[in-house]
DNA sequence: CGGCATCCGAGTAGATACTG
DNA sequence: CAGTATCTACTCGGATGCCG
């Protein structure tokens, strides 16, 4: 599988929106950089798969959502729900039943992180046996 | 800054779209997932620093990345470099001068990649505000 | 059922010193 | 200059047990 050519039209408009993104990074000082701190969340692979999961099933609770997130421990979902609720990417809603049922849903904002996740996911599942396939190379190549 | 609407018609696009890559990670059982593995690496913060420095800056030097991604050591430079670099998305150049100079500077592929992070990191930079925003919100409402 | 508290082990980051 | 080596410190994940 080829990579998709990138024209040099392309590599313009990057920059200029690299320059751009970078002129704000350097007027804040690095004191704080808002890429790190989404793409930190972003980032974190149960994160991912919490958001992807309830994106393909709109409405999940606890435990069923640990059962698809395959080796999660419910320490780190918690958090992780936690988290995701706390910066608007999900909805918890509790029925004080009982047992207690709890549900979770991604929220509006969070529908718009789930296209941008999907996006990458995309690219990732694309180009993922090219990058294995360069990974093994390399290893051979430095023993 | 509101969230842009996601129509219906969208959401049906998403759903479409994760059942392709659900039923893929599905169909492997778990065993190996190629966007927790690519993720793994695209979701590493200095690691997308590097790359977005490297769409800025086409051309550079150890010691001028170590600048620029401020706040990195040796160590974990030198390692995300080296990941990178063998998982194809960047090439490095040694020139046996005396003292040594090393050049890094993104592959085609890393390219490929770059432009997904910038979509990425536009999001994160438009909606950064808005994630502190209802976090400091839910850290109170937590008190 | 849906968590939280606690503990422990492993891995990772950072600082520093050193080298071809 | 471009790293490597080493050591320490700390975070993070997993397991377990408990509770409303």
């Amino acid at each position: 599988m080829e990579v998709e050519t990138i024209t040099e039209n392309q590599k313009v408009k990057t920059a200029k929106k690299l320059k751009k993104m970078f002129g704000h990074m350097d007027r804040r000082q690095m004191e704080y950089c808002p890429i790190r701190d989404v793409m930190a969340l972003a980032s974190d692979k149960w994160s991912i798969l919490i958001i992807l999961y309830l994106g393909y099933y709109p409405v999940m609770r606890f435990n069923l959502i640990k059962k698809r997130v395959y080796g999660i421990s419910n320490k780190v979902l918690s958090e992780r729900l936690k988290t995701l609720e706390g910066d608007g990417y999900l909805k918890r809603t509790m029925y004080p039943e009982v047992p207690v049922r709890v549900e979770y849903e991604l929220t509006h904002f969070g529908h718009s992180y789930l296209q941008k996740l999907i996006e990458l996911s995309e690219w990732a599942t694309q180009y993922s046996d090219q990058v294995i396939r360069n990974r093994k190379r390399f290893q051979k190549r430095q023993r």
